[in-house]
RNA sequence: UGGGGCGUGGCCAAGUGGUAAGGCGACGGACUCUGGAUCCGUUAUUCGGUGGUUCGAAUCCAUCCGCCCCAGCCA
């Protein structure tokens, strides 16, 4: 089944699956799985793993299951697993019927726990946790036998039950794998299965005090469902042989764990630690604002499931640490949108014009297409009268080399319209351009004229009596560096929080169909950028969030350094 | 200085012994009723370094260097 995103080669997951299809491996089926940990809200990251993973299962003809990882209740809220599950829909993923929580495996993996102890792998330990540290060894320097190691079988299920049953005080037992103390592999050393926790769970409430660790539950969660691949990033390569050994142990269904590098992302943080202190101290509006990496800030920001979904194919996947350019991620949404986006005008920085010899109560509604790219996408009526808004940085007394827009006798066309020559700037008191006296050449209706003659300057307008108010939110990246940790020794990831991140424009006036909008729809604001309306507009003041900019070679020309010549 | 990984252009990344894909970016230029889009060029004599094997090495061997992860009763 060939994927709907551009092809890129195979890469290495695929390859190994490849081969395990080859060789019958797994009765030739494929079933991956998302484990998210609903302890915060997803990130692009988060997408990339997705993407891997349903991406796999889509192109194999395989399934895809959504299983939360719900095995520490002091982290995890029912916010978060609603959250997750509404974003990886966006995304445009399918688990059907498949979504599954760790909780629900808890009773089995109590008696899987049981089988261990049973069959002599797994002890009750009453080491504490900073004894637990001592006896582990360092990372040069091999651990020592818990001196509960060799108790009985019978022991060690009455204690296992009495954990169960609350009898202990947190942290004062738990269960511990055996298997060897002096391993190299600091995960080997008789990790811990089961830790009492008395917390409320968001599934199973109060039922359990005791709780799974993430070794003892992945891999087994994974053998319940049949997962034939267990795509995982590379933190959890040390942690294989432990997957390994647990599934070994109770003699079950073997899936194979496969680790992949996570990648960074230029101007930006993923670590969820951070970006909860972002939420958490008001440094950004919420989990979705526009500036936050999470999928749920990219969509409030007017990023489609497409670009998303694109952008990880694009960057593929490896096992070398990477930090990917956030460019890359704009230049998928610039992508996508300049296909499907309808185009509008909208001033942001308005400064009035008026055409001097342009009847004065005169309207005329002119045919504007919707979108160059999409002849389908029809064409709309547009007011255009005597009294306008152009931009105001689109007229210059001085005009700069090279410069095309107004600036004083200079004709320039307004899109779809007319030509237009400005000889007059109206200024205020204090020498701010207020107004600008223009002229038309009635004969350039449509924006062409009779003799062919050349404009190079084409702008947007707004009918100054039709404009509809609009609020513009002008985001940049929320740092300063492409690497937000980059600081000087004492510093913090904050100190490069970038103030010009969210600039408002509460002056903008908008073409008159731009009046009411629910949040949501996006557009291409001719010669400026992509922007979404936002859930804060309101009937008759829409607000919209900048997704991205239109690619500017004049501004990149113009800011050049001066050596250009 | 224990163990596990990784090192290909500014950023991702193919390549698996036969003489360095592609994308993003950057830089030129064409075209244009968005200085948008589109198009067309340019951008690694070289694959972390050094030796070696081979007719031939990014790919095999040796050695050195650099970076990441692991000492939670987090995931």
């Amino acid at each position: 089944m060939p994927t709907d995103e551009n092809a890129v080669s195979k890469d290495f997951i695929r390859d190994l699956i490849d081969e395990d299809i080859r060789i019958g491996r797994f009765g030739g089926r494929v079933h991956t799985r998302f484990p998210p940990e609903p302890n915060g809200y997803l990130h692009i990251g988060h997408a990339m793993s997705i993407n891997l993973n349903f991406g796999i299962a889509r192109d194999y003809n395989g399934k895809f299951n959504l299983r939360f990882d719900d095995t520490n209740p002091t982290k995890e809220e029912q916010e978060y697993v609603d959250s997750i599950m509404a974003d990886i829909h966006w995304l445009g993923v399918d688990w059907e019927d498949r979504l599954f929580f760790a909780s629900d495996y808890f009773g089995q993996l109590y008696e899987w726990a049981m089988q261990l102890i049973k069959a002599g792998k797994a002890y009750v330990c009453d080491l504490n946790a900073d004894e637990m540290r001592e006896y582990r060894g360092t990372l040069t320097e091999p651990g020592r036998d818990s001196p509960y190691r060799s108790r009985s079988i019978e022991e060690n299920l009455d204690l296992f039950e009495r954990m169960r049953k609350g009898e202990f005080a947190d942290g004062s037992h738990t269960l511990r794998a055996k298997i060897d103390m002096t391993s190299p592999n600091v995960n080997l050393r008789d990790p811990v299965l089961y830790r009492i926790l008395r917390a409320t769970h968001h599934r199973t409430g109060d039922t359990w005090c005791i709780y799974p660790m993430y070794d003892y539950a992945h891999g087994q969660s994974d053998s319940i469902e049949g997962i034939t691949h267990s795509i995982c990033t590379l933190e959890f390569e040390d942690h294989r042989p432990l997957y390994d050994w647990c599934l070994d142990a109770l003699g079950i269904y073997h899936p194979q764990q496969i680790e992949f590098a996570r990648k960074a992302l230029t101007y930006t943080v993923l670590s969820k630690r951070k970006l909860i202190e972002l939420v958490r101290n008001n440094y950004v509006t919420g989990w979705d604002d526009p500036r936050m990496p999470t999928v749920s800030g990219l969509r409030r920001r007017g990023y489609t499931p497409e670009a998303v979904r694109e952008f990880c194919a694009r960057l593929g996947v490896s096992k070398a640490n990477s930090i990917a350019d956030f460019q890359q991620l704009e230049a998928c949404v610039r992508e996508d949108l300049n296909k499907r986006a309808v185009r509008v005008m909208v001033v942001l920085k308005p400064v009035k014009v008026v055409i001097d010899n342009y009847p004065e109560d005169q309207v005329e509604w002119i045919d504007a297409d919707n979108n160059p790219e999409d002849p389908a996408a029809g064409t709309r009526k547009l007011p255009f009268s005597r009294e306008l808004y152009v931009e105001a940085d689109d007229y210059r007394e001085d005009a700069p080399k090279g410069w095309f827009r107004m600036s004083p006798g200079r004709e320039v066309r307004l899109k779809h319209a007319y030509y237009i020559k400005c000889h007059t700037a109206v200024k205020n008191d204090k020498g701010e351009i207020v107004e600008l006296r223009c002229t038309y050449d009635p004969a350039s209706a449509g924006g062409s004229t009779p003799d062919n003659r050349k404009v190079q300057g084409t702008l947007h307008w707004v009918s100054a009596a039709h404009a509809v108010n609009a609020v513009v939110r002008l985001y940049e990246q929320l740092f300063n560096k492409p690497n937000p940790d980059d600081v000087p020794p004492g510093g913090d990831y904050k100190d490069n929080l970038n103030p010009n991140s969210l600039i408002a424009l509460d002056k903008a006036k908008a073409e008159p169909g731009l009046a009411n909008l629910n949040g949501g729809e996006r557009y291409q604001f001719m010669r400026q950028g992509y922007f979404c309306a936002d859930t804060d507009s309101q009937s008759g003041k829409p607000v919209f969030n900048r997704t991205v900019t239109l690619k500017d070679t004049w501004g990149k020309t113009e800011n050049k350094p001066a050596a250009k010549k």
